[in-house]
Formats: C-alpha cells, sequence, structure tokens
DNA sequence: TTAAGTGCAAATCATTTGCATGGAT
DNA sequence: ATCCATGCAAATGATTTGCACTTAA
C-alpha cells in the first residue's frame, strides 16, 4: 500500500489563493490548532513569542484577519471588547453565558442546529452562530437580583 | 372619568434607585425613545447637540451604561465594532445580516422565540437575542462566491 | 447642603495603517 | 527579481477615567 503525501491543508489553503507561507503564519496557526477553546490575538502573540520573541502584533492581526477570509479560522465575538478566534470546524460547543456572574452552561447542540435548520430551510441565509455567544441571564442571578 | 397623572417611566426609574433626573439624561432617553432602530453613541451625542451643543460625549457613554444597567434600554452588539441601543421592550425584529453584502432579512420571530423558550424551559437561563445580531451568509452570496 | 452629575482632557485598549525593509516563490 | 509579508511606530476609534466644577433634590 501506498501512501500520497499531501501538504497540510493550510498551506495548500494559501498557496491556492496565491498567498505566501511563512514561518509566523504556522506558528500562529499551530497556536490556535492547540489551544483548546477561544484563542485572543493577545494570547497568540504572547504564545509565539515563547519561541519567537520577534513576532510583531501587527502580524498577527493581519494574520488572523487572513485566516478569517479564507475560512481557515473562526472569529468569535463574546461581547467582551474584543474577539477570539478558533480553528474553523474545531468542535464548537455553545455556551450561555450570564452576564452577570460570567458562568457558563454548555448546551445541547440540537437545540442550536434545530434553529440554524429552521433559518435555513425557511431564509435560504446560513447562521454563523459560533459568532457569537448566548449571553443571558442565569436562575440565580434573576432570583437573587444579582 | 379622572385621570391621575404619573411620572414618566424613566423618572420614577431613576428615582427609585436614588438616582437623578437631568437634562442631559432626559434628552438621551428621548433620542433613544423617537429614532426608529439602533442608535449609536455617537448619533445621540449628534442629536442631542442639536439643540445643545454643550453636551459631552463621557455624559452619553455614563447615562448608556446607567440605562443599561437599570433596563432602561437594551445593548445590541452587531458586530460592527461598537454598540448600538434601543429602549428596552422596544418591538425588536430580528434579522438576518449577511456578513457579505450586508443586506438584512426581517425574521419571523416565532422561530427566535421557540429557541428562547427552549433553552429557558431546558437550562433555566434566559437568552438576551436582542444582544446580537444573527450574522451569517446568505445564498445568493453564496452562490456567487462574493 | 451635599452627594450625584457634568464637562473636559487625558488615558485605555483593541485593532489598523503607512512605510521601509526583508524574504518566499 | 518580483511583490507579498514583516516589523515598527504612529494612528484610529470606541469607550473609560480622574478631577474640578455644577446642580438636582
Amino acid at each position: 500500500m501506498r501512501f500520497i503525501m499531501r501538504k497540510p491543508e493550510a498551506v495548500i489553503n494559501l498557496r491556492e489563493k496565491g498567498l505566501r507561507t511563512t514561518p509566523q503564519r504556522e506558528m500562529i496557526l499551530n497556536v490556535i490548532s492547540k489551544m483548546k477553546g477561544h484563542v485572543t490575538a493577545k494570547t497568540i502573540l504572547d504564545e509565539v513569542r515563547k519561541e519567537y520573541p520577534h513576532l510583531n502584533k501587527s502580524v498577527v492581526y493581519r494574520t488572523l484577519n487572513l485566516f478569517a477570509e479564507i475560512g481557515l479560522v473562526d472569529a468569535v465575538d463574546t461581547g467582551k471588547g474584543y474577539l477570539e478566534y478558533e480553528r474553523h470546524n474545531h468542535p464548537h460547543h455553545h455556551h450561555l453565558t450570564c452576564k452577570r456572574c460570567g458562568k457558563s452552561i454548555a448546551i445541547d447542540e440540537k437545540i442550536v442546529s434545530s434553529f440554524v435548520e429552521d433559518i435555513k430551510e425557511k431564509y435560504h441565509f446560513t447562521p454563523h452562530l459560533k459568532q457569537f455567544a448566548v449571553l443571558g441571564i442565569c436562575d440565580s442571578c434573576e432570583t437573587n437580583r444579582l
């Protein structure tokens, strides 16, 4: 049996569009890939700098925008005032995040996907729900007027 | 038949919490109330300044935060990099906003409320969905690779 | 009168941009 | 040898803050 060597997905993605593979881009993608959950630009910068202190933050932002455009990563707005990132197709768990106490509850993806499918079917529109966290108020905060 | 004069809701809301009613706060609330749809801090500042050019932007931001805290207005994050505001209980129409072409489609609120009710029931958590717009990609952009 | 609110200027903080230099193809 | 990418410093833009002055209650 023979194996056909393939270039990693990211490289193909970049080259296809006439873009370059650089060490910086590889390091940034590595950090996003290996971190569980969302990563901020700041975290990425700090992480990469452990190995390569020279990295500049403009490069991080430019790279994140690029990766988001070509669909390699997803930008997630959790309402904190800055964006977070994750690999596209990363198994995404939606959370209910309480605006008062900050606690998060993971929710059954079926609930989300039935909402998404409903909209797809009726409006021919694909919601990117991972873009936003589901914020709200949890019962215990509501009850205790926190 | 006799009418009982009541103070406007906003005034009650403020006084109840030991807060003061000021001309600035009234003008800001008026702008939010009379504008249809969402308003930005910038728009509020500009609008009020037509009558009262002296108004300072810190006051607008402080007032908006105050109003949001006491539940008089809702802050809405549409992913544009700044917040928008509307009167609480303003009839809210959820929209599907395409990230590529920017077009918006109003959606049947039943779809949203069944999602919200589902989460309330199963997780004892009240999602504040108006906090975020539903972003995604519309079919025509998807088809045309815009 | 007096604590809360306002105006102003400066500070923050995430993100972007212009430009000269460097490096991938 | 191109021309895309990087690094740096400065700019942007929304929002916040410290502080002295003003005003609603």
